[in-house]
DNA sequence: CCTCCACTGGAATGTGAGGCGT
DNA sequence: ACGCCTCACATTCCAGTGGAGG
């Protein structure tokens, strides 16, 4: 928690960090000043016209915010809100809140945390209790303190499509003509799904409708500034030239993912400490982005279903064991029965064998590639690992349901 | 150019879990 | 509590595939 330059002179924790000035930086809660925000522009200009109402105390609009992650949907949100709150004309006052809805993921949740956030006590009387409420009397709560304090309200509900039902979207989109509260309140829903607002409920569909807001991905550019802005998070001099845009192409590749970005520089910099190297280079980059990738598979592989882990474990048995590195389904549907046989479990049709491999080939765990051995034997798919072998065989056996295999 | 091999992949169908309206 | 629907996962069946080798 204590930044790093926190000096306590115990020698077992190292005075200074050579490398790292402010880490907090590169954390990825971290967010920057407005002036930082990189190539977003038109999207708060475009977000900030739709609540535009707000800052004037007339009824803002809800916005549906679309976007892969790490590509500013919350940073921008926030910012707008923060902007918002600055800008409202004299004599109207907006208040903002901001929720995860990965973290509040049901409706009551969501509600509490949205009016305890908002409420301040100290001016409304009314004391907000984290729990044990019913949904309605949050709700309740909720619209007394917006009365009580705010002409206008705007909401950001983060990763929306992640919540358990759009209950929430719903009373809120239709507090201010249901005559709940004598303000107005305007809602900007986060979410990473394109089709989420296929899902929902009519009525809220149609106050989000043609009010959607796209973030495209970083490009390589936006991403090498977006460092840039963070360099100070290291010590003068110790970031060699080509550190930062090597890191921004790597990410630009893994989809534009501007926290990817950030997360491979922080790694650049842990793997230069760690080999207690001056500089950060352009070889740490490689290795922390490799890191990053190995992380990836490990994710892939681990969060597998159970039968997808048996047959990857049987094609890396192969790999490890047999010649050669690509094997035929059939061969590697013998190895799988005895692996099932082994760890007492179904054995599925080399039909549904065949559809597991065909998943983990679309994940790309493994290759698929298609053969013709002509009237030797016709079509056949061989079947690679994509990945080295060793790495995936311990990957699923920390599964506890394939531990015995390892003792074969 | 035709055959032929042994697997591929589409389709139909079955099954159990889980959500939804009543 | 109830049937109804959808979804993910799995099975069975079988026509289709396409290059090596005659």
């Amino acid at each position: 928690m204590a930044p790093d330059s926190s000096s306590i002179d115990d020698p077992l924790f190292d005075a200074g960090h050579h490398i790292f000035a402010n880490k907090d930086l590169l954390k990825t809660g971290h967010v920057p000043e407005a002036d930082r925000i990189v190539g977003r522009d038109e999207e708060i200009s475009k977000l900030a016209t739709r609540l535009n109402g707000a800052v004037h105390g007339y009824s803002p609009e809800n916005v549906m915010v679309y976007g892969k992650t790490g590509t500013g949907k919350s940073l921008v949100s926030r910012h707008v809100c923060q902007r918002a709150r600055n800008a409202a004309q004299d004599g109207v006052t907006i208040g903002t809140a901001y929720v995860d809805c990965a973290e509040d993921d049901t409706e009551t949740q969501a509600v509490s945390s949205l009016a305890a956030k908002l409420n301040d006590e100290a001016e409304t009387g009314i004391s907000v209790p984290h729990t044990g409420l019913s949904t309605s009397k949050y709700y309740k709560l909720l619209w007394e303190t917006l009365d009580a304090q705010y002409d206008s309200t705007i909401v950001v509900l983060d990763e929306v499509d992640l919540m358990d039902d759009d209950s929430v979207l719903m009373k809120l989109s239709r507090a201010e003509e249901a005559g709940k509260i004598t303000g107005s309140i305007g809602i900007i829903a986060i979410s990473n799904k394109i089709q989420y607002i296929d899902d929902l409920n009519e009525r809220v569909k149609s106050s989000f409708q043609h009010k959607e807001l796209f973030f495209k991905p970083y490009d390589a550019n936006q991403l090498r500034e977006i460092m840039y802005n963070r360099r100070d998070a290291f010590r003068e001099g110790v970031l060699s030239e080509d550190v930062i845009p090597l890191s921004a192409a790597f990410a630009a590749q893994e989809h534009g993912d501007a926290r990817k970005a950030i997360d491979i520089l922080r790694h650049a910099g842990e793997v230069a400490f760690e080999e207690e190297a001056d500089t950060v280079r352009e070889h740490h980059v490689r290795q922390a982005q490799q890191h990053a990738e190995k992380d990836r598979f490990r994710e892939l592989v681990s969060g597998a279903p159970t039968q997808a882990k048996a047959a990857l474990l049987a094609l890396t048995e192969l790999s490890i064991n047999a010649s050669g590195d690509a094997f035929l389904t059939s061969q590697v549907y013998d190895q799988y029965e005895r692996v099932c046989e082994f760890l007492d479990m179904d054995v599925l049709s080399v039909r549904r064998f065949r559809d597991i491999l065909k998943e983990q080939a679309f994940l790309g765990v493994v290759e698929i590639e298609k053969i013709n051995k002509g009237s030797a034997g016709g079509i056949h798919l061989q079947n690679r690992l994509i990945e080295d072998a060793q790495v995936v065989r311990e990957t699923i056996l920390e599964d506890a349901r394939m531990g015995d295999w390892a003792s074969e």
